[in-house]
DNA sequence: CGAATAGTTCAACATGAATTGAAGTATATT
DNA sequence: AATATACTTCAATTCATGTTGAACTATTCG
């Protein structure tokens, strides 16, 4: 029964489940969600976020670029002194973002049983989509 | 102005931000994304996930242990033959994941700005936390 | 009982990304 | 012009995790 392809079937296909995939990898690093949380709280600058973080300032560089690159976070430099950059949430950005997850991961989409393949004898006894839980560490917290 | 510590500041603290960081962790791969997809569309086994997303066995087990650990799927065993074993999405798992999710990032907690640093002569010319998009390469679709 | 089937687990290896330390860039001050 | 400041970028190293291939477990069938 097994009869896997070589290509890429494995690839999220739709651009709604690649532009998911791309973002959750961006947000699945500690330091970034951290990152994230500081600027919830309000626009900072590198320096800031480095003292409240305890990080070193290429490191707070690095993770902003690559939050810059994903367009969750902005930047501008102060008008008095170039030196000072501020970076802040692309409030549109990340409303797009929980738009897509919530969709993604909503639980309303959750359907039945379509069989493609099982015994040969009886069908799956399943009669509605939840099991009885049996296993599971992290989900209840 | 550097003067970070030591300690490790820069996990998530509270209990929310850690159970996110470490579903996010789970959650961003896209294999691991594409078996969420076809499980949304209904229970199925490991073979079936494997014909679908053209992936070994064992590669299937793998991941699905992830997420059965994660608390976002459960198993249970056909009762006419116990070698075919059914994964489902944890409605209630997905549910709460997506209350966390969606109270994170949720643009309405921006706030704003709060000066520890910045500029001796004039303070910060930010007048609202968006700025003008200058970069961003995913975040528009 | 042996063979087949469905799936799981293990450990080595591969890969991608974070971290570290150094160097570079731009701006401001003396 | 030299120095200080706030970052940014680069490249080597480290680390975490996915993948691969083999072995194992449990169940079913002839």
């Amino acid at each position: 029964m097994l009869n896997y392809s070589t290509d890429n079937a494995t690839i999220p296909t739709t651009a709604d489940a690649q532009y998911l995939a791309r973002m959750l990898k961006v947000l699945a690093d500690p330091r970034r969600l951290a990152i994230l949380e500081l600027l919830m709280q309000g626009v900072q600058c590198n320096c800031e976020l480095g003292n409240a973080l305890g990080m070193p300032a290429n490191l707070i560089s690095h993770h902003l670029g690559v939050l810059r690159k994903a367009g969750l976070v902005v930047m501008e430099r102060d008008t008095a002194d170039a030196r000072w950059v501020y970076y802040s949430i692309d409030r549109e950005a990340l409303a797009e973002l929980n738009r897509q997850f919530g969709s993604f991961f909503d639980p309303a989409r959750i359907q039945k049983r379509h069989p493609a393949c099982g015994p040969r004898s009886a069908p799956p006894n399943l009669a509605k989509p939840e099991l009885k839980r049996q296993e599971g560490e992290w989900g209840e917290r």
